[in-house]
DNA sequence: ATAGTAATAGTAATTATTACTATTTAATTG
DNA sequence: CAATTAAATAGTAATAATTACTATTACTAT
């Protein structure tokens, strides 16, 4: 992987920030030190830092956010102000904690377990 | 809420399969009766049968697929043949289980849980 | 310094979904 | 039953997010 520019400040921004940002958020803020750089590079560079594992991928709902925490961990999502609060993979074993630990009214939950099924052992 | 046949049909073929279907294959299943129905037919009456609480909307990373099972589980995805596999809440309680229940080797686990933050308490 | 090649900027293409509008059709009423 | 009314549809256009493409730029090794 060779050194750019583009790149490295792309990092620096993902990696400064834990509010789950868009490519299009990243977009914005690359710009203001990098006025001409393009979108689809933006696009590159979040999938080559996902690669090297530096960030992870997060859906929520349909939109596509990036994640500068790559431990195992979930989300709380606010309906109201769409916040995502990070929480560790402990705290949520038992999901009536969640009411009492982080004041949060639970009215959804979707969990999407990925791995290989038996039919590939 | 008037009559239709189209919302119907769609209705019946969601509700009598549990492969998680995307739009696009509920579209072309609903062709086979209806031939010349419009792509948002099928949108617009998907949107209605999941606001009467008939099927839900889940997001398999960034595809949107619609389940006739309204109650509250999750999922295994596996990431060799796309399928998705329902467990029910309580089999997740302790996610060692899955591997020993479902022999499904997990390699990734993506849950948001939704709901009100309390800054609107 | 130069050559070679990866990365970029800018634009076009793609995909999923929603919006729009003229037409059709289900329900209502006389 | 025929006429009326408004909801639903078909077909098409528009939108948004992402990827593909290509000529140009800029790292890096020699």
């Amino acid at each position: 992987m060779r050194y750019s520019h583009q790149r490295e400040t792309i990092k620096n921004i993902v990696l400064s920030t834990h509010s789950h940002p868009t490519a299009e958020w990243i977009y914005n803020e690359t710009k203001r030190s990098i006025p001409r750089i393009s979108l689809g590079t933006v696009y590159r560079n979040l999938k080559h830092l996902e690669h090297e594992g530096l960030i992870k991928t997060i859906h929520d709902g349909n939109i596509v956010r990036y994640d500068c925490n790559t431990t195992l961990h979930d989300h709380l999502k606010c309906n109201v102000c769409g916040d995502l609060i990070d929480i560790n993979k402990t705290e949520i074993d038992v999901s009536k904690n969640i009411k009492k630990n982080f004041n949060f009214k639970v009215t959804d939950v979707e969990m999407i377990i990925s791995g290989t099924c038996q039919k590939h052992t």
